[in-house]
DNA sequence: AGAATAGTCAACTCGCGGTTTGATTAACTA
DNA sequence: TAGTTAATCAAACCGCGAGTTGACTATTCT
């Protein structure tokens, strides 16, 4: 009773299907366009809104096509979350572009957080809807658990990449590069994440290009001064 | 319309009320006492869950008491909400106890993050609700501009709090403290907010408590090993 | 003790917002 | 060009959950 209709949902893989029509823009019925226009628009608001507050009206409306259409493609709003996610993590997939400086990498993932259109807030989302997980009523495919399973591979393997770097003796190898990883992630994040604190500490009414810019150097500094062999000092000291 | 009943609301300061009840603890109708419960489960459950998905319905349960009785006590779930914000600022301000080593301090807030009575993850929350702010569609009185001042004022005091030390050469002054806050304050949280992440990056499916000693141990490293004068390398480079 | 008030409760209301239903029209096929 | 399917839409539905109503009882005051 959950999939009733739903349309050809996803092609196999080759873009181009059987039929090529003359006018692929000119077109007033289009589902591909459609769909994409909703995706769109999701990311937007679900990524400043959450889940819980981000209205389909509104999605529809940004869109610029009629509510239904969201259930009609993706069956539900749940089911529009899941397929930003889907490919929010493809996309950062092929973009990551790894053997790239870190500072650096955690430098375009400042900016990145703070792009509206790219939904870096749906990260912390999640994460704070995580409540420990679990709470699968009854029916639900396992579907969620895909997913993790996805990210998890992934960010397994961006701790492998850094502990490559750690042992070629870029960075000290008394860190743990799982923990780095998360540093760095977190504290990317924050001026999308706590707008509020930013506002505060800078002194500023809005979190300026500027002020985005000034904040990413300044990480991207931090980083950069960890020590890179056997430290100086610090002997280890209580405990 | 709004206000109707509403107690005695808040007591002026000095705690001891008039009467000077003879049993009060055995007592089986205790105001403050059910307040506290409540205020008790409801940062539980607004931390655990967000706003939005926290149910009246659970905090009530949770708390031991009639769901009505939030009503009657905070007017409202926001009412209850701002409550809690106003609490857990006041606490915040005298535990923090600064003159403390950053990376120190720091620690403590990891630890804090991720105890679900102490609510660390409302201030996550709270960044991500913020968008833009001001969606005041009419009446409403001001409340939120208070605590945003409030908050900004703590804020501030950090960030000067840190300049002294960095003046003090405890830290190297080519970086900017507000920036330093951000970024200890949302690695700080990271453990509590990116839940599915840290599983993920350590490859556990639990954060343990020794995930967090570890975890902020970390970090406090990370800190420690900020440059405290002018730095060996690092010549600035663009801009 | 008796009145007044504060604390507690169960049940009802009612709007918001996601989903369903059923019709209508564009695009493609035979 | 008729028939079929895909795309789109407006309106009705319906459950969830916060807030309200009005009664009932413990406490305190006189």
């Amino acid at each position: 009773m959950a999939t009733q209709h739903t349309p050809q949902d996803q092609e196999p893989a080759g873009r181009q299907r059987t039929r090529r029509s003359p006018a692929p823009h000119e077109r007033q019925r289009d589902a591909e366009r459609t769909k994409a226009r909703i995706l769109d628009a999701a990311v937007e608001v679900f990524s400043a809104k959450g889940f819980d507050r981000a209205r389909v009206t509104d999605i529809a409306e940004r869109a610029g096509v009629n509510q239904q259409l969201i259930s009609y493609y993706f069956n539900s709003k749940q089911g529009l979350y899941r397929e930003i996610g889907r490919r929010w993590r493809a996309y950062e997939a092929e973009t990551i572009s790894d053997d790239l400086d870190f500072a650096e990498q955690i430098k375009r993932g400042v900016r990145a957080s703070v792009d509206p259109r790219l939904g870096g807030r749906l990260l912390a989302w999640d994460g704070l809807y995580d409540t420990g997980e679990d709470d699968t009523g009854e029916d639900d495919t396992g579907e969620d658990d895909v997913e993790a399973r996805e990210r998890n591979a992934q960010l397994q393997h961006e701790v492998q990449v850094l502990r490559e770097r750690q042992r070629a003796g870029e960075i000290d190898d008394r860190f743990d590069p799982a923990a780095l990883i998360l540093i760095g992630l977190s504290a990317g994040n924050a001026l999308a994440v706590y707008p509020h604190l930013a506002r505060g500490l800078f002194g500023t009414d809005t979190v300026s290009p500027e002020l985005v810019e000034h904040y990413a150097e300044q990480l991207a500094q931090v980083i950069r001064s960890l020590p890179a062999a056997a430290p100086p000092s610090v002997p280890d000291s209580h405990t």
